[in-house]
RNA sequence: GGGCCGCUAGCUCAACCAGGCAGAGCAUCGGACUUUUAAUCCGCAGGUUCUGGGUUCAAUUCCCAGGCGGCCCA
């Protein structure tokens, strides 16, 4: 029985470490100093090119890389290096290395770390290239890479094993660089309006502040359950009612539910609260946010979202719910006033529907299979039911609705808004409704909860203000280009 | 939870429909080559065909069960 190829592969990997060692090169070596990234190279060469009309002085340089190819011409040899900038081609010679230094490319392997130093030029093919007159090897790689023209196809592996997504995929490489971008700019735009920026309980005693499941934990110390928190909002409104008139929070929230194309059990959630705002100021906010980190992502309002250009220019459009759930399933909501009419109109439609679960369930799935599909061009739906929307204020002259709006766009909801509900005796029988919906319906049914700390600083006062959330992975899958939420985040939860 | 699809060399994939010696490219290993870039050329090696069972003279191939993954639906 003989060893597997990987082992040999392995094995002779860890022999020419050996090897290394015992010519008293340490493979794992402190430091280099590097005098440039492969990209400033590369730019500086083509400035003093431009300088001297074609003909650059040769400039020494000092860069460091993973090997990612290697083309070996016996007396000569290419490589190319790749750091987080970029890639370089580096010309080994023989006669312009000491002997030493050529036999040590015999050692090295597609995957390792080295160090160069050497003169810039232009290669025959007329690629900027590093001509070595000295190497180094900064890092032994005891495993190969994936085969390097098809690169890693295996999902689960780009998933579980995101470094080798990396290293393989130049769109992998861009995505979660544009994600860093969008997160330095969000946090930009809002800092540009005067807000503050704060963290806030990940840990909490009651997970409140949004219709869904939390994990659960436990502190030993305390001898206390804990849960993962579920949303910001009501730490947040505190800090309002504290008299931070302009916060956000732009952190990870935890939501113990199933996992498909725009669902991470652990997304990342901006909230923001805008003290004498309310929804209508919230939509403004979400215009300039989202239009802003699409000039960002491409230089224009206009993102390519699969055959489809999304354009997010202000202002966008905006439709009531219930016209649009009119409009698309032709339910006129106020003639099926309770759960079982309307169960019995939707499955007459074609909708399986959970007999046993409530009126908002029911508009909620209305909305995502028959209104959601059809919103690729931003829209924000307005005024919902207030049976779905326990932490919003009514609607001045509709008491049975709230001043809420979602916004979405590629058919995913993206944002969530509101006049945020300030009067505490009213908050206390809305949160008080959700417990009662809770204790009838159990799991079943996903019910927010009541926080008597949150309804306390309430009590203390807390001025009209307008709250508003973004659901910040699935942002990134539109500016991205992206169809599953699992190649915007970077680790995404699996099965096992 | 249901339906469909997939699992073959380290990687990317053939062969399966219609059962008959398990193959290629890349990577690895040996050799040639001092401007290549999916380098090229010559040669060697590399397999529990996801697992278990069944049918058959013969199973990667057909059947059953299970595992893992993907997609769609719930």
């Amino acid at each position: 029985m003989s060893e597997s190829d990987l082992e040999g592969q392995m094995e002779r990997r860890r022999e020419k470490l050996d090897e290394l060692r015992s010519r008293s090169v340490d493979p794992f070596p402190p430091s280099f100093h590097r005098s440039h990234s492969t990209q400033e190279a590369v730019d500086l060469f083509i400035q003093a090119e431009e300088a001297n009309e074609g003909a650059a002085d040769p400039a020494e340089v000092s860069l460091a890389g993973r090997i990612t190819a290697q083309r070996g011409m016996g007396k000569a040899s290419f490589l190319d290096i790749r750091d987080g900038s970029g890639r370089m081609q580096v010309l080994l010679r023989k006669n312009a290395l000491t002997e030493q230094q050529f036999e040590l490319l015999k050692l090295l392997d597609l995957g390792d770390f080295v160090g160069v130093s050497g003169v810039l030029l232009r290669s025959k093919t007329g690629e900027v290239t590093v001509e070595a007159n000295d190497i180094t090897v900064l890092a032994k790689a005891l495993r190969p890479l994936p085969e390097k023209w098809h690169g890693l196809q295996d999902l689960e592996k780009r998933y579980r094993q995101r470094y080798l997504d990396m290293i393989s995929n130049e769109e992998a490489r861009q995505t979660f660089r544009l994600r860093s971008r969008i997160f330095v700019t969000l946090r930009r735009l809002l800092d540009d309006r005067g807000f503050i920026e704060v963290d806030t309980p990940v840990l909490v005693p009651i997970a409140a502040g949004a219709m869904a499941h939390p994990f659960e934990t436990h502190h030993n110390a305390l001898n206390r359950r804990l849960y993962l928190r579920i949303a910001t909002e009501l730490y947040l409104k505190r800090l309002v009612v504290g008299g931070m008139d302009k916060v956000y929070e732009l952190g990870r929230v935890f939501r113990n539910e199933g996992i498909d194309q725009d669902h991470n059990p652990e997304f990342t959630l901006l909230e923001a609260y805008q003290a004498y705002a309310d929804y209508r100021d919230m939509m403004e906010l979400v215009e300039y946010l989202v239009c802003g980190l699409a000039q960002e992502a491409t230089g224009s309002p206009n993102v390519l979202w699969g055959e489809e250009t999304i354009d997010f220019s202000p202002p966008w459009r905006r439709v009531s719910l219930l016209e649009e759930i009119e409009n698309r399933s032709g339910i006129v909501l106020d003639r099926f006033p309770d759960t079982e009419s309307l169960g019995q109109r939707m499955r007459e439609l074609g909708l399986q529907v959970d007999p046993r679960r409530g009126r908002g369930y029911l508009i909620d799935k209305l909305v995502s299979s028959m209104v959601e599909p059809h919103l690729i061009q931003p829209t924000f739906l307005v005024d919902y039911p207030i049976e779905m929307s326990p932490l919003a204020k009514e609607k001045r002259d509709q008491p049975h609705l709230v001043e809420r709006f979602e916004g979405f766009a590629g058919a995913m909801e993206i944002a969530n808004a509101f006049s945020e509900l300030n009067d505490p005796l009213e908050q206390r029988k809305r949160m008080e409704a959700q417990e009662t919906l809770r204790a009838e319906a159990g799991d079943l049914e996903e019910t927010d909860r009541l926080d008597d700390d949150f309804l306390v600083a309430l009590e203390h006062g807390m001025p009209p203000t307008g709250g508003l959330g973004i659901g910040i992975d699935r942002l990134v899958m539109l500016l991205a280009n992206q169809a599953t939420i699992r190649d915007v985040v970077l680790f995404p939860q699996l099965r096992n």
